[in-house]
DNA sequence: GGATGGTTTGACCGGATGGTCAGTTCTGGA
DNA sequence: TCCAGAACTGACCATCCGGTCAAACCATCC
């Protein structure tokens, strides 16, 4: 609960934690054990014990920071900013948090399989929020015709499963372009910014819209 | 391994299978046990066994069917067909098995985040053999000018990326969108193909190359 | 009714797992 | 140097977990 004192507890924090993001993130809450975060620490059972109540407290310690990392770049989307800029801006700093954090975004999505039963009230307070607050934001955009008119709240949710893609389904992404292409995240990066500008494009008619036949 | 004989094991393999299902797409293949599936399934622990050899054998049957209805929609991707239809219409029918199952793409989902060290072979093969396979002919198409020219491999990322999505965050979709909209789907197609039309529309110059100063 | 073979289960096993505790070792300040 | 408190650990515990097994159950055919 408390934070760190001394100099020991300090490091030992966050080696634990380190270690933890590393087994949960791959192995979900349950799959993951103290045994094995404590080998990866490097730090004995008991001593794990000594710095956190329970396993429960060092996921909470986990998650609660990261809903803030998670929504930062959203935050900065400016209002006062050149929509198409801003947004694609928004989509580069959300594409860097998984090339550069991706344990992270693996314990998140992680927790969304399991029903978001640990951060259930933030995903619907303060993520819902600060949704509902950029939509506005993005709708007053599409009014103006500075960008075109899509569902907000899907275009956010666009810009995530877009980006968090490439973390969470790192396997995959890698396995598919095959071992010579190392890093996909130039190339995704190049991909996005085509995919959002073309998307974002004002100026053109509404497009046709198709019967929905396959319900 | 070998497919059931009689009704009763029938009708009990498929339940239990249909439980595992439940069990693991949500708690991943560790953090499962065989009583909650068995409690799901409306049968006793040793009666599981019964019917599969192991824990193991019944994840692996789960997973051993799933890759092909996967693949399925991409792999009717038809090369004679209309570009831009047939890319709808592989979108649309990716939509729809996030819809209809979604537990089938969380199970996949979560077999990803643990590095698919079940079904790595298949990703590296058969997965991996098919895409390269469709973007060949996404290339074609982009070369006779009938849809634009991206990546076609992170193409299909975006389609498998976005549809996804709305299965495996489904939690947090609906928190989001508020209870006041009880289904996300049919917004979410009419925002894929607005996305996707928009994307793939041909007859515009390249677009902007901007200088990738975010590294 | 009895035999047969598929089906089901209570009881149990060995090992893993989260957590405890008494006691030992280490550290930093007076 | 000494000591108080912080840091650490081996041993242990109760529970859970995957899996086994002998026995019981049950449906069908003779």
């Amino acid at each position: 609960m408390t934070r760190p004192k001394t100099r020991i507890q300090q490091r030992n924090s966050e080696t634990i934690l380190e270690a933890a993001l590393e087994v949960f993130s791959q192995q979900g809450f349950r799959g993951a054990t103290l045994d094995q975060i404590a080998e990866v620490a490097g730090l004995s059972k008991p001593n794990l014990l000594y710095y956190f109540a329970s396993k429960e407290a060092i996921h909470e310690a986990l998650l609660s920071g990261l809903l803030v990392t998670w929504l930062d770049p959203l935050r900065a989307l400016d209002p006062d900013g050149d929509p198409v800029s801003e947004l694609l801006a928004y989509v580069r700093r959300k594409l860097e948090l998984s090339r550069d954090f991706p344990r992270e975004s693996r314990l998140f999505a992680n927790e969304m399989l399991q029903g978001a039963p640990r951060i259930r009230d933030a995903i619907e307070g303060e993520l819902r929020d600060l949704v509902q607050e950029k939509s506005a934001v993005l709708l007053g955009w599409m009014d103006q015709g500075r960008i075109a008119r899509v569902h907000p709240v899907h275009l956010i949710f666009s810009v995530w499963a877009l980006t968090q893609h490439y973390a969470d389904f790192d396997v995959q992404v890698r396995a598919v372009l095959g071992e010579g292409e190392a890093d996909p995240f130039p190339e995704a990066e190049r991909f996005l910014e085509v995919l959002f500008t073309r998307l974002l494009e004002p100026g053109r008619g509404l497009p046709t819209v198709r019967h929905p036949d396959a319900h």
